[in-house]
DNA sequence: ACCCAGAATGAATGAATATTCATTCTTTCG
DNA sequence: CGAAAGAATGAATATTCATTCATTCTGGGT
């Protein structure tokens, strides 16, 4: 079917197949056009920085027309608050499951656990990290990114005070405050967060663990190894 | 082209002062200038972002005219380089007085003065941490960045990792190392910094203060209060 | 007093880019 | 099958912004 005979009044010769190899339209449900955008975007920010992404580079990143992501976002700045939720979600998500996971009953090993999340994983990890640090970068002019940051980090902040508390307990420490040592190791994994993006060289993946360890053996030695 | 004196025909005359208040121009050295124009950047900066500052809303910050950014600094990426260049040396700079002054001979105080300028003075350190955090973000996706930021690290992390190895000496301190310590510190006051960018209601200056300490204290009981 | 090197200005330019929307295509449902 | 719903496309548009440069102005030198 298809036509192509008539109609094409103008005498210009029809071009039959513009791009080369099969790049049929596809239909998508919504939900994954949205994903397959914000992937895209995060992919760009890492390479790029967020300051240099623009839409063009977004969407030929996902393999889709220029107009999809305002179809899908309305607009840029919403596709970028998305993307920082999207990131925000699945990092404290995963904390937040391991920390109250009940499959997991030995403290010590759910520590491990946690510590393993936060510091490992390979090239996608480091992409998020980049996505992350873009967004705390403009998080001080810009109220929706704190609100959507704060929103996710107050929860895991919560529950991992409760598990060192629980720590505290089983191991019967003295002289440690649950609270203070929560935003200590917070802050900790944070700073080592920043270290491996923009001093890879001089910090490790390995050795930003081993600091990591450190700290948590100095506060509970009984629990770490 | 030019000239046609009066050519100003039209009835209306001599709008002798365009501007209300004494707008002079005024001329001054390129050293001044270009400083002058950096401490613009960083307050837009902070106020604004990273993605959003323009060149007319530094020159207008300054005050200038829009040309001047770029008589000085030929482009937009140098003036933003130089900026990230300036906080980066003022802050490290200012860490390094402190470890290597000779006035100070004790090596607590010497940690505790640490402290203070790692996470004392007033809104000014605000807007530079901004800056701070904003170039961080881009790093992963511009070497030249992460070049200016680790050269002058990489001296810090040096002098910190000598004076902690100086007080574990004086203490006579077992089982902790100095190297290892550092990057800890380093990393906690890093993550205490975007703390207290990101989420200024949940930490506050004087509980990142407290954490710090804390943290310091664990290390080198001895020295610190 | 007067000159002029070069500092400063800001209107004009052109490139980059977000957003729109008429059109084209795909799938579904009767 | 045929038509409707709506997903996807990308050329066109309007805007924003960095950069240029002809012109204006300042202050020091003579």
């Amino acid at each position: 079917m298809k036509s192509e005979g008539m109609s094409d009044a103008s005498g210009v010769m029809t071009e039959e197949v513009p791009q080369a190899i099969g790049k049929r339209r596809q239909i998508r449900p919504r939900a994954e056009r949205r994903q397959q955008l914000i992937d895209a975007t995060i992919r760009c920010i890492a390479q790029h920085g967020l300051s240099k992404v623009t839409m063009q580079m977004v969407t030929s990143e996902a393999g889709l027309s220029v107009g999809i992501a305002n179809l899908h976002f309305q607009s840029k700045d919403n596709l970028l608050k998305e993307t920082l939720r999207s990131v925000a979600e699945e990092y404290h998500g995963g904390q937040i499951e391991i920390m109250e996971g009940s499959d997991m009953p030995d403290l010590g090993h759910r520590l491990d656990a946690l510590l393993d999340f936060q510091l490992g994983r390979g090239v996608t990890q480091r992409q998020k990290m980049s996505v992350w640090f873009a967004y705390y970068g403009e998080a001080g002019a810009r109220p929706v990114y704190q609100k959507i940051v704060s929103t996710v980090d107050r929860l895991a902040a919560q529950k991992l005070e409760a598990l060192f508390s629980e720590i505290i307990q089983e191991g019967q420490y003295r002289g440690v405050e649950a609270r203070e040592l929560a935003t200590g190791y917070s802050a900790l994994i944070d700073g080592l967060h920043l270290g491996l993006l923009v001093t890879p060289r001089e910090l490790t993946k390995r050795r930003a663990r081993a600091v990591a360890r450190d700290f948590l053996r100095r506060a509970f030695p009984q629990h770490i190894c």
